[in-house]
DNA sequence: CACGCGTGGGG
DNA sequence: TCCCCAAGCGT
């Protein structure tokens, strides 16, 4: 069992392949005591918590999940808020167009659902906001349904584990999906558990700037450490710029509707970019993504509070 | 398919 | 400080 020069699951020079067993044991003792992780969590819970955790991490989101599962326990109690309302408790997670998604997703879980979130992948991606991530992630965190799960610290698992690079590539879906599959179990319950495993060996273990790998329960039979842990070699990242873009000009004049109590005028919207184009451009973006309305009088507000 | 979409925290 | 990023989705 100590050797590491005979590796019986190899397929391919340089690979490996994670032991179910080791990571579901170590997901088990280790793993964070999260909220929507609950046994009593339904379905409508992990969509949600899915659906804020888009980009947004998991110390923003928990007291907003918390909140929202206090007030809108069902997908037809979120259904009968209005925007503005949903808008305003999205608060600050950011990309406030999944709240309004998430909003209409309630409404059609509630009429066509019989207000339960489903447990198939095709249905659940049928729904507003929920793409190929979260609707497996619902059927497998909610249902225990095998369903291979592929986020950005799966890749960089696989990538690692797997393959021996240092970090993932570029997405590529289809050959990231196959990767994932061809690790899971062949029963349900162990491949969604598998799936958990390795979500949360990224996020807390296998990080992308500085890898626990003493903690690292599979780092015996990790590609990545067997070939000296290379540094990534792949193309670069894109870097996403924020400062001086539409994204911050959006996100302060939003700002600026959430913290009002109904309609606001002109002249509070100017006050925040002064940059006369981009900021009308920016306004016009948001009424289009319907994210914000404009009252007869000339005068804007949070969809439904008008 | 590359890009645009918010926000705040950590190295 | 600045830069990189954190459980993606829709177009």
């Amino acid at each position: 069992m100590t050797s590491s020069e005979t590796n019986t699951t190899t397929s391919m020079p340089g690979t490996s392949a994670p032991d179910p067993a080791e990571l579901t044991a170590w997901f088990d003792a280790h793993a964070r005591d999260l909220p929507w992780r609950a046994p009593t969590t339904t379905g409508w819970g992990v969509l949600v918590s899915e659906t804020m955790l888009q980009q947004t991490p998991v110390r923003r989101v928990q007291p907003v999940w918390e909140e929202w599962m206090a007030r809108w326990p069902r997908p037809s109690d979120l259904a009968a808020a209005t925007q503005a309302e949903v808008l305003r408790a999205w608060g600050k997670l950011g990309y406030p167009r999944r709240a309004l998604r998430l909003h209409e997703a309630a409404s059609v879980i509630a009429t066509e659902h019989g207000d339960v979130v489903p447990a198939e992948v095709d249905a659940l991606l049928a729904l507003p906001g929920v793409g190929t991530y979260t609707a497996r992630a619902v059927a497998a965190f909610a249902y225990g349904r095998r369903a291979p799960v592929v986020d950005t610290n799966v890749r960089r698992v696989v990538a690692r584990a797997v393959h021996g690079a240092g970090d993932a590539g570029p997405p590529a879906p289809k050959r990231d999906l196959a990767d994932v599959e061809a690790l899971l179990p062949a029963d349900d319950a162990r491949a969604a558990k598998m799936s958990a495993a390795l979500m949360e060996l990224g996020q807390t273990v296998c990080t992308v700037r500085s890898p626990a790998c003493e903690a690292c329960p599979i780092s015996h039979d990790c590609a990545w450490q067997h070939a000296g842990r290379p540094a990534y070699a792949g193309p670069p990242k894109k870097v996403q710029r924020f400062a001086g873009t539409d994204r911050q000009v959006r996100g302060r004049l939003l700002d600026v509707l959430r913290g009002a109590d109904g309609p606001v005028t002109r002249e509070q919207l100017d006050a925040v970019w002064n940059d006369a184009g981009q900021r009308d451009q920016c306004l016009d973006s948001l009424l289009t993504d319907g994210l914000m309305e404009q009252t007869q009088d000339g005068r804007f507000a949070l969809p439904g509070e008008s």
